[in-house]
RNA sequence: GGCCCCUUAGCCAAGCGGCCUAAGGCAGCGGUUUGCAAAACCGCCAUUCCCGGGUUCGAAUCCCGGAGGGGCCUCCA
């Protein structure tokens, strides 16, 4: 096996090979935690924590690092609007921010530091710039000096020239150059500041990325993720000030993932055309979400629209199915099946069968291999669920008075094979919630009690009957199936 | 004006020069199973990859041109 990424700045799929053998550092921009979360700030954490979890797969130890932007002109207006702090503001979105992560399984961010915690950092960074002559400063105002950079505009193709031309760059009397940029702003009044050598002032956006990650991952990074949209200027910015601070390559794989739309368009808080992902999590679960954000491939635009969702809530169904089935003939609970997380050679009992869930595997981990294909994964995914079933319906497995001890050993291994691999994309980690409030037991017990009737009916060769109380239920949304073992019922997706 | 990117079946979506007479899902249609269903399984559902040229023994995949769509150049995941 060979991971290859595509790296943003050589524009290619690269062998990938960490700086420190065995250690990946991974820093990637959070959000600006000024309004609540929407889908589209989900992407890249649902697509990192795959990434994390793909490269733990393979042996390594992932720093993740995660920041958090609480301190920006947005911030600052919303707060004057909702007459509150900064703080408060930021603190209320953080929390709303990381509700929402765990809801999609996002786990294992190492350090999520804030803008606001780092500021001796940054103002270090700025004075190291200004040293070299990386930077100047106006009038309070300190700035980049974009001229003095050679390798300036490497990772998005720019011309710092070229762009001059572009009328859309904020024209500042104090900038030297249009496409200068601010590393220090001075305080207006009323806005939170710091003390700094140029006077009380605040960190412009792009500082705090090379300063925290420099803080928690060094000099070099392995892999700094982000949006698209972040490509330009944020992501230049950041290479920038943060080679010429420091001499050495900043990152070694730059990795953008595809912006979520709506419509045709891309969604933003800017545009108002947000879905929040409190308001998603109402209707889906969180599950049915990330599914949803793994169903394309990372780098592709993906749109968001109910459709889909619902589609792909309705193809989810099919592992849930399995997973009561895994329950009927085992007795045991998928969720605790214990698979290795880490890759090893899979020693399977011969046989076409294991011959095949091999294939499959082998299959899976070449579409993570390539990139983090994980809509290719996930189809692999769907044919090992097939082969699955097969093998539980051509050895009647659900039949436990003929069922042999050889087919359904071979059969529990092989879904050992599906946990392994579920796992790596953070799928079916734990069951879904189920409501188990009092009136949700009491439906279960009336259910229970039609379905004794049914049957008494069904014996009595009373089919009318029978169906009559099926439909009804079904009606309700209460699918009823009879099976070999006896009748069990679930509600309709 | 500059810099990127996308276009595959009714819909969503893999594909990265030969395993493609193109994965997988949703929808649809047959069949096995079932008292009838549901679920599961089997099978069908793009001779074709926006259009036109070219390179190559060979192209959905590379190059050129055209049409349509998107992102960035201002805050944005």
């Amino acid at each position: 096996m060979s991971l290859r990424i595509y790296n943003t700045l050589t524009r290619q799929k690269e062998p990938f090979v960490p700086v420190e053998s065995g250690k990946v550092k991974m820093y990637t921009c959070g959000p600006t935690v000024y309004k609540p979360a929407h889908i589209g700030h989900m992407v890249g954490p649902v697509i990192f924590d795959t990434v994390r979890r793909y490269l733990e797969y393979l042996g390594y130890e992932v720093i993740w690092v995660l920041n958090i932007t609480d301190v920006d002109d947005k911030l600052i207006a919303r707060a004057r609007e909702e007459n509150t702090t900064v703080r408060e503001l930021a603190e209320r979105h953080t929390l709303d921010y990381l509700e929402c992560l765990r809801a999609l399984q996002v786990q294992g961010i190492r350090f999520m530091p804030r803008a606001t915690e780092h500021i001796p950092d940054m103002i270090r960074i700025i004075e190291g710039l200004i040293a070299r002559g990386h930077a100047y400063v106006a009038d309070g105002d300190v700035y980049f000096d974009v001229t003095s950079d050679p390798d300036y505009g490497k990772l998005c193709h720019r011309d710092p020239e070229q762009m001059a031309a572009g009328a859309r760059i904020e024209v500042s009397e104090k900038k030297r150059h249009p496409g200068d940029f601010a590393l220090w702003k001075s305080a207006k009044p009323g806005e939170p500041s710091w003390e700094s050598p140029w006077g009380l002032g605040r960190p412009g956006w792009h500082i705090e990325c090379s300063a925290m990650s420099m803080r928690y991952l060094g000099e070099t990074l392995d892999i700094h993720g982000g949006g698209l949209d972040l490509q330009f200027p944020h992501h230049e910015n950041e290479l920038a000030q943060s080679e010429c601070f420091t001499g050495k390559p900043f990152v070694r794989y730059w990795m953008h993932n595809g912006l979520l739309k709506f419509g045709q368009t891309k969604m933003a808080g800017s545009l108002g055309n947000v879905v929040n992902v409190h308001d998603l999590l109402q209707r889906y679960p969180g599950e049915t979400l990330r599914f949803f954000l793994l169903s394309t491939h990372y780098r592709s635009p993906i749109e968001f629209s109910e459709e889909r969702l619902e589609a792909l809530h309705k193809s989810l169904g099919a592992f849930y199915r399995f997973f009561e089935r895994y329950q009927r003939i085992t007795g045991k609970s998928f969720y605790d099946v214990s698979a290795p997380t880490r890759y090893q050679e899979l020693a399977l009992v011969n046989g076409s069968f294991a011959k095949e869930i091999q294939q499959l595997r082998q299959r899976f981990l070449q579409e993570m291999d390539d990139d983090f294909n994980t809509q290719g994964a996930i189809g692999v995914l769907f044919g090992l669920l097939t082969a699955l079933n097969r093998f539980a319906d051509e050895h009647h497995l659900e039949d436990a008075a003929h069922r042999e001890a050889a087919p359904l050993a071979r059969f529990e291994q092989a879904v050992v094979v599906l946990r392994e691999l579920t796992q790596i994309l953070g799928l079916f980690l734990s069951p879904l919630a189920v409501s188990v409030s009092a009136r949700d037991r009491l439906v279960s017990d009336l259910v229970q009690i039609l379905l004794d009737v049914r049957n008494e009916c069904r014996k009595q060769k009373q089919f009318a009957l029978a169906d009559m109380i099926r439909s009804r239920l079904t009606e309700l949304g209460i699918v009823v199936e009879d099976r070999p073992g006896g009748t069990t019922w679930r509600w309709q997706q």
